[in-house]
DNA sequence: ACCTGAACACCGTTCAAGT
DNA sequence: ACCTGAACACCGTTCAAGT
């Protein structure tokens, strides 16, 4: 009789993430995710071909729509700009929601199947606008382009992490401009920024 | 009498940069670098405070305009969107042509002056084209998040790297719009692509 | 069938010692 | 002053063995 697995990807996702999210990102490791689980080390390697592997899971488990993951459903919005909006903004929103796994995300995100999911929701909406061909091709890698730069400029950025020292020790005269934008940034909030930025990108994918 | 320092920054970033171009972004290691340098290991730690910082003289070496960084001089150019495009065009070029230090360019880039220099003269343009305050820090994060959004996007996506297989190997089916997108951005360079989603973003910012 | 400890080939870094 | 080997505390992963 073969004895029933123990663990289901679910499960070791949730356990990389409670790792990741108590440890930081650095954290993870096949065993620290091994012992959060109470078992060998090796174990691991019944569930996930390599670290890799279990790196992906944690990916789709955070951008499972199930698991508050961003949905896909945006019915009520009424402009293709509004509907991309709600899109970006909630891709944007979980990168937010688990600052520890952002580095995963970015480096990560193509191997998810609701990562794709979300990118053909949105060239859906691109499409149901009329852009077709080269034109949708480079609209579509705009926005994401601007979404995903957007998660990484907020990790070292003004407000998160390790940018923010840096820049406020800058000799404020050779970077007056840098000095003073830092501190008209620090006086708005990430998400406000994140969608006035967005609102710029998608007024000039708009216009004629 | 001291003995004379047999290296200096810019020959131990060199060393590095070797390591990567020959090994690959993973390849990277103190005890590589050292090899390289035909030195044992713990002499690299009388230049460098840790493998964090070695990164960072990589990522400075690079960006450095008198080692083919960008230059920061847009004499040329008239309009702000032309002088921005070209300050863009230039750190997007950059990571092009050292693709396998794209991903220290991308996680280390705070940390080197010239890339802070980049920044502020960017916001010079911005600022001599009339914008300022909050306006001028969303629009100069809009365009650091596209372009290095844009970067990001150039290792994994459809030419470059691992995207590729996955996404030629999707059901198609499933996502349609997601497989030929990927088909018609095979047919459009990378540099180009690039450009066309600036000028999207830059006309965005332009429009009022 | 499922799980595991020992071992291998790596890391970055500390420390005490060599010249 | 400059350089270094040994050692420590980690990695991911292979392999042969336990139940």
């Amino acid at each position: 009789m073969p004895r029933p697995r123990s663990l289901t990807p679910d499960l070791l996702a949730k356990a990389a993430l409670a790792v990741i999210e108590r440890e930081g990102p650095d954290g993870l490791s096949m065993r620290a995710v091994a012992d959060e689980l109470g078992m060998g080390t090796m174990s691991l390697y019944r569930y996930v071909q390599s670290r890799e592997q279990l790196e992906a899971l944690v990916v789709d488990h955070v951008l499972d729509p199930a698991q508050g993951g961003p949905d896909l459903d945006v019915g009520r919005a009424r402009s293709w700009v509004d509907k991309a909006t709600v899109l970006a903004v909630r891709a944007h929103a979980v990168a937010t929601a688990h600052p520890a796994v952002a580095p995963l995300l970015l480096s990560r995100r193509h191997a998810s199947i609701h990562s794709l999911r979300w990118g053909e929701a949105l060239l859906g909406v691109l499409a149901e606008a009329g852009f077709a061909g080269e034109r949708r091709a480079v609209a579509f890698r705009a926005i994401v382009a601007y979404v995903f730069g957007a998660v990484q400029l907020q990790q070292l950025g003004p407000l998160g992490g390790k940018g923010t020292a840096m820049i406020a020790a800058l000799p404020r005269e050779d970077f007056p401009l840098l000095a003073e934008t830092a501190r008209s940034a620090r006086k708005i909030a990430p998400d406000a920024e994140f969608l006035s930025g967005l609102r710029l990108v998608l007024r000039g994918i708009a216009a004629k």
